[in-house]
DNA sequence: TTGACATATTCCTATATGAGTATGTATTGT
DNA sequence: ACAATACATACTCATATAGGAATATGTCAA
């Protein structure tokens, strides 16, 4: 089976770069494309094909007006993303609190005399 | 040019929803190969390969121990996915205020004699 | 109508999968 | 030494890109 598809889902979407910078420029408010394509710099066509991307998993809108397409980003579309990340931010913040205690048990080796912690001795 | 690597940074990594499978079981501690292939019920080298791919962006780390290895996930390494997308949490917190908004306006003309907030009354 | 402008789509190609199967490599127990 | 156990790697195959070039579609302006 072949990697899946990058309209599968916001996931594989953002994998892809240079889709989150487009996301990135779009955040602030709606811009047509070839405000996208000057921006950034990269070919018409490209934006276009990564626009499309976007929009297919809802991470980016259009509204249409004459000649002129203003895409914005959906920030709601990037919500579940983050949130899954964020299922792991306890894990991470007891990470650094076992680094912290090890760098402060290394401390107490080193400077027996002294506390692990900041604290200002009392006089 | 074909797409990024899956091995290219921990958003190509992690766009592979079993390799997020894998993430969020060893999330809590360290466990063999074997117990990922008999609670996930993946097939035993996919889950050698999907490891090798986490493993070359930091997203798990091993500890060996005799033929046994043990995978635990680097929640630290899903901390720059967490804040990319946390970039963009005001934004959705703006949409969020402004579709409340638009609802309440629709709830004043439907209802012109009540205020757009839910105040009692005064009497 | 005709031309200019803004976007989108198509075609091509090199490359990178992920699943399945088979096989290789350590390490342990007897 | 030998068999069993635990993982990793190699191979094949179908499929999905992303970029570049060329082209198509749609809309406005004179």
């Amino acid at each position: 089976m072949a990697r899946a598809s990058t309209t599968s889902d916001a996931f594989n979407a953002v994998a892809e770069p240079r889709r989150r910078e487009i996301l990135s420029y779009l955040a602030s408010g709606e811009r047509p494309v070839g405000d996208i394509v000057a921006s950034l710099k990269f070919d018409q066509p490209s934006v276009s094909k990564h626009l499309r991307v976007l929009r297919s998993v809802g991470l980016v809108r259009v509204r249409c007006e004459g000649r002129h397409k203003f895409y914005r980003t959906n920030a709601e579309a990037i919500r579940p993303l983050h949130e899954w990340a964020g299922t792991f931010e306890r894990f991470w913040q007891h990470q650094l609190l076992s680094v912290k205690k090890r760098a402060e048990e290394q401390m107490s080796k080193l400077i027996p005399a002294s506390d692990s912690t900041d604290t200002k001795e009392k006089p």
